[in-house]
Parts: structure tokens; C-alpha cells; sequence
DNA sequence: GATAGAACCTACCAAAAGGTAAGGGTAAAA
DNA sequence: TTTTACCCTTACCTTTTGGTAGGTTCTATC
């Protein structure tokens, strides 16, 4: 059977996970809601500026829940919906894979990269 | 038990099918080796220059093997390796579930873009 | 009284990614 | 003989994305 009638789903997933911290948000929120300084300092690197985009887009894809506990000062939490869950199960075997060939994958970029400068220099 | 230590595989795996068509080139090339111009047609909407880039990037990658077949005019196919394959397969439940959320998540986009048009008018 | 921490927002800037338009060298088809 | 198709390449430009640095409002703590 040819699949080129049969439209590959990866382009919807990658306009909800696209977005440079997005995997890594949706991994460090899945144990259970989670606030915002918890979520910045698991993910590590993020800016509040980038973190809090990449945050209201999940909610806005219904991916994530926002959970305003109205104090002050400010306590917010990210959930997963049901439908985030789908999608977290869905990102598993993807993970592993990237877990597995985690050396392999920085290993070729490293090697390439020196190619790259040796050509130039 | 916490994951806070255990690093997601997400972000090795973006490294290498991060790229607007990546996903797509992979989709369409997994039946088997598929020269250049029959890619470009059934990805549909890449620029030549794009679709080349990306399938440089694959290779490089280990995720393509590049084949030329060296005669004039030109032929030359893309073929999924040993460790594409593994990839490909990765990527299958992803793939899948974007298929069955496709209307869902172009219809939240489709809405959060009006309220946004909403707000600007 | 100064400081730190919570969860943001804003203006500005840099880098990366993608897109457009043009060309190139060959051979077969029209 | 002009055109078409093949698989690219190059120069240039626009869009998107991410990052920096500052500010805000409030409370609890030192």
C-alpha cells in the first residue's frame, strides 16, 4: 500500500510539541501538577520569558492546565489534561529513543561540526 | 520515582527530526529508496533548496543513505538506514496520534487564532 | 527597612530557519 | 532546436524563535 494518499500525522504533533523546551516541559510535569518556579528550575536553561510562551501554548492546546490558587503572593500550577496525557504516551517511545541513542546522536553532531570547521579553517 | 534525574530522550530526538519537512521526508521514504523529485512530490510545498538541506541533515545523521547512481541526467535516491528504521519506528505513535487528533488540534488553533484577531480589532 | 521570592509582562535584539529567484550542466523528448 | 527534467547551488530576504534585561505587585523573612 502507498502511503502517499494516507496524510503522516507528525506535522500536527509537531505543531503541539514544537518549540525548543516543550518536550521537555510535558516531561517534568507528568508525575502531577507542578508550579512554575518547580517547572523552570527541573527543565534548567529556560528563561521566564521563553518558559511562560511555551507554557500558555500547551494550555492553549488544552494540553496543559493552569491552575491559579489566587494567593498572594502568586501560586500557580501546570497539569496534564487527559488529552496532554494522550499525548505523553504518545512521546514515550520517541523519549526512550532519544535516551538509547543519546551518545550516538551528540557523537555524529561533534563529528560533522568538525568537518565543518576543518573545511573552513 | 522522581524524573527530575533521568533525562527525557525528547530533546535528542528533536535534534534530529527537527526541521519543518523532516518528519515528512521520513514518512515518504519508508516504502523504499525514492529519488529526489518523487520526494519533493509527495511532500508537497517544500522549495528544492529546503528539501535538500534537510535531506543533507538526515545523512549526516546516519537517518538517510544518499545513493547516486552517477549517470547524467542525475540520479540519486534517499533510503532509510538500519538506525532510520529504528527512528521511523519510534515515531510510528506519534505519528499515529497526531493523525486521530488532526481536526482537534487544527480546530483549537483555528479558535485561539480568532479570539487573538478578536482582541487585535 | 532592605531583601528575596512568587508569577508574570514589556521592549528590544540576535540567531536560526525557512522561502524566493535565479542559474548550471547534461541528455532525452517534443 | 527549443523545452523539459534531473539534482542540485548561490545570493538574498523575511519570518520565526529564542534570549537579555529590566519592571511590577505583593508578602514573608532577615
Amino acid at each position: 500500500m502507498d502511503r502517499t494518499e494516507t496524510p503522516c500525522g507528525l506535522d500536527v504533533a509537531l505543531l503541539v510539541i514544537g518549540g525548543k523546551w516543550k518536550p521537555l516541559i510535558l516531561f517534568h510535569v507528568q508525575d502531577g501538577p507542578t508550579r512554575f518556579s518547580e517547572i523552570r528550575r527541573r527543565v534548567g536553561g529556560v528563561s521566564e520569558k521563553v518558559l511562560i510562551q511555551q507554557l500558555r501554548d500547551l494550555v492553549e492546546m488544552n494540553v496543559l492546565l493552569r491552575r491559579d490558587h489566587h494567593r498572594v503572593p502568586p501560586v500557580v500550577d501546570y497539569a496534564l489534561t487527559p488529552f496532554g496525557e494522550t499525548l505523553v504516551t504518545a512521546l514515550a517511545p520517541l523519549c526512550e529513543w532519544g535516551t538509547v541513542n543519546r551518545e550516538r546522536v551528540s557523537a555524529m553532531r561533534e563529528s560533522t561540526a568538525m568537518e565543518r570547521n576543518a573545511l573552513v579553517g
